[in-house]
DNA sequence: AGCCTCCTGCAACTGACTTGCAGGAGGGGC
DNA sequence: GCCCCTCCTGCAAGTCAGTTGCAGGAGGCT
């Protein structure tokens, strides 16, 4: 068993307890999200879904993405100008850099950025729900 | 003149130099975002021009606020869930707070957050195009 | 004042979702 | 293993925020 179909499992036994039927469709998304290394959005998770299950409407994507995200197994990302993109929750927290040629989405993760954000909150008197960060970055000449 | 009044004409002369018309729609416009202390979406935008201006379309309205924000005199803001909100560029740079029980905005900046997103970037090869944080926050017990 | 453009209001359109509906299929109880 | 209740699905139609084609209207240079 691969390191994903043990990430499928996590995720529908998830669902199972808060009495979420597995169907076929639901299982095929979330095969789909368990194997994605990106950040796709819904156009290209029915397309992948579509090979495990022929048939599956994009209504069903959408709406078993919705259950997904209140069930907090996966999140959904709102980039500039773009359709929703989403990602299984089984990751470290972490912010988003965009290339803005592109379009690559990079991963990073600050402590110091995040406590800073905590404490600039609280000194006005509030606690953070979620915060959103994410950086819109451009290759240095001479790099890349 | 106001405060008001003076950066109502410096935005019209940003608009002159850039080619672009002052018509009377544009000019209502340009008043209610000079005036706006808050951070109003399009429709309520559109609202506070027909006060000014009647007949003023909505459509209007969003091809001015495009045009606007292509000459970089008024900001466009997407927060969660929300259609986009605007505010005229004459202020300080900031990022926002929004309290997710009341939807206020409170504006905030920190110098030491910028310094450690351009250090994240750098060490990645990236520079950064622009930014975008949110604090989507709630008054802690015992304040407000 | 004349005239060339650019701008405007209207209505129709788009893209990304969302929802009403009637038929279909999980899966607990037997 | 089968039943049956209920939840889920595909389809088509709807919604919401914003965009666009068009024909008439109005800046503003001359």
């Amino acid at each position: 068993m691969t390191a994903t179909d043990q990430r499928t499992d996590r995720l529908k036994k998830a669902l199972r307890d808060a009495g979420i039927r597995i169907t076929r469709q639901r299982a095929a998304l979330l095969d789909v999200l368990a194997d994605a290394e990106d950040h796709p959005d819904a156009v290209e998770l029915h397309r992948r879904a579509v090979a495990r299950m022929p048939g599956i409407s994009l209504s069903t994507v959408y709406r078993t993405l919705t259950a997904l995200e209140e069930q907090g197994v996966i999140h959904r990302h709102q980039f500039e100008g773009d359709a929703a993109r989403f990602e299984h929750a089984e990751t470290e927290h972490h912010d988003h850099m965009i290339d803005v040629e592109s379009g690559e989405v990079i991963e990073f993760c600050s402590d110091r950025i995040e406590h800073l954000q905590k404490q600039i909150a609280a000194e006005l008197g509030y606690e953070i729900v979620h915060h959103r960060m994410e950086l819109y970055v451009r290759k240095k000449a001479g790099e890349g």
